[in-house]
DNA sequence: CGCCGATTTGATCGTGGTCAACAATAGTGG
DNA sequence: CCACTATTGTTGACCACGATCAAATCGGCG
């Protein structure tokens, strides 16, 4: 448990949602001008560090949130302790759980980030005023539940090989460049990983051994490239996308 | 394939919807009656065999529907072919994926059922018109995702042993007394399987073999009892909760 | 009674988990 | 700048679980 360097802590909102980065990607681009403002008065930013929980599973859902930057992932817990991430949350996607009493999984962040947190009453009241946003966030929601539907069918059938392919092809894609601000929506061939192997493994399901040695199984087959522990290059993107499909 | 007794088959839906079974329990609930009358207008009844698909993967969405009776298997295959259950439709249920192109899971009857079908386009606008419809639809969605993510953990964590025991307290719990229209909310000791056990393999991302052995085991154990070979009656309910929570 | 499909049981095998040791990297303080 | 330590990643040996293939049995129905 590290100390909280509150340098970082309660951060400088200081000018309003309108040159927010995601104003315009986020469930926020439903509202015109005036109505961010009214909701942007009713949220503020708040930092986290890699590994910091924002919700804790079964707790009483009091929050929501949009994220800025950074990346965290949701987490639901057996009740036998072990631990399965059931999704990962990119920037301009929304947190937390509106209209209901409990938020049924955890929240972590896995690289430091930044999002913009409402209380959950607040956030209900100001949804339940604009049918917009509460349409943004339905259509959100049921992409959400098709992705983690397409993610389950992965978990339960694929072998650990195709699903450390998978996921390298997915993470190509969906992480941003991460250096540039640039929005390259194509996927990158080389990325830095902003967390470690554990991670890997929780969210695919499998022991962080296994995980690693399918790593270097593609690595000696000359798939992929490792810079860096932390950076991740895909050298025959074909191959890979071969292997996540057999 | 058996017979569809046709007793309850083209079900006269000479009336409106002001008698539908489900009327207070589906999403039609957030609707006062004359709403209720003008989507009606909208939808028609259809009676589905069991094995009778009624949406294909990856088709171009043009339908959603209510589940009036019986129950639907939501199937993503993967590339390679295989098959893995992603969702279980109950009376009561939504089906299918408004404002969005296509949809990107097969949707099969596994028993006899009659669903209250809507044309997506016709569904979308009359939607876009009644946000607390779009509400309703919202809460739903959220809850199956949460269900969905639950069930994930369930997949890719638990052995064989527990998967069985939380699908049939599952099973029991949500399933409604069959027989009676009563709204027997509890979860029932006993009752009648739907369907064979191929489909709680597919469900349960395990072989049939696997899914066969592991109810004798609990049968043997005292656990189970068998009437019928569809029926199951659980005979220690304690033990099985406590299988599920190993 | 005899047939067909569904279920059950049995034998074998491969994948991935676990435990344990080891290597490499990043951090820390002298 | 270097040594020392803690953390993270890698490799190996072994084992358990569940898939697969094959065969036996059961149940319903003509």
């Amino acid at each position: 448990m590290r100390v909280l360097t509150d340098r970082q802590a309660v951060d400088t909102l200081t000018d309003g949602c309108s040159d927010c980065a995601i104003r315009t990607h986020s469930i926020c681009a439903a509202l015109d001008h005036a109505e961010v403002e009214t909701l942007g008065k009713l949220g503020r930013r708040r930092r986290l560090k890699a590994g910091e929980p924002l919700i804790w599973e079964d707790d009483e859902s009091l929050l929501v949130a949009n994220v800025v930057t950074g990346m965290l992932k949701l987490v639901s817990s057996t009740a036998d302790g072990r631990e399965q991430v059931v999704g990962m949350v990119y920037p301009t996607d929304f947190i937390g759980r509106p209209f209901g009493p409990t938020s049924h999984h955890s929240v972590t962040a896995i690289s430091d980030a930044t999002v913009c947190v409402f209380s959950r009453s607040d956030f209900d009241s100001f949804a339940a005023e604009h049918p917009a946003l509460e349409h943004k966030l339905l259509e959100r929601t049921l992409e959400e539940l098709d992705r983690t539907r397409k993610w389950m069918a992965l978990l339960s059938r694929k072998g650990s090989k195709e699903k450390v392919a998978i996921f390298l092809l997915d993470m190509a894609q969906r992480l941003p460049d991460a250096g540039t601000g640039s929005e390259g929506e194509d996927a990158q061939p080389e990325f830095e990983l902003p967390f470690g192997r554990p991670v890997i493994a929780d969210v695919l399901g499998l022991s962080t051994e296994t995980v690693c040695r399918q790593l270097t199984a593609l690595k000696r087959a000359g798939v992929l490239e490792f810079p860096t522990r932390r950076s991740i290059r895909i050298a025959q993107r074909d191959v890979l996308a071969g292997i996540g499909s057999g």
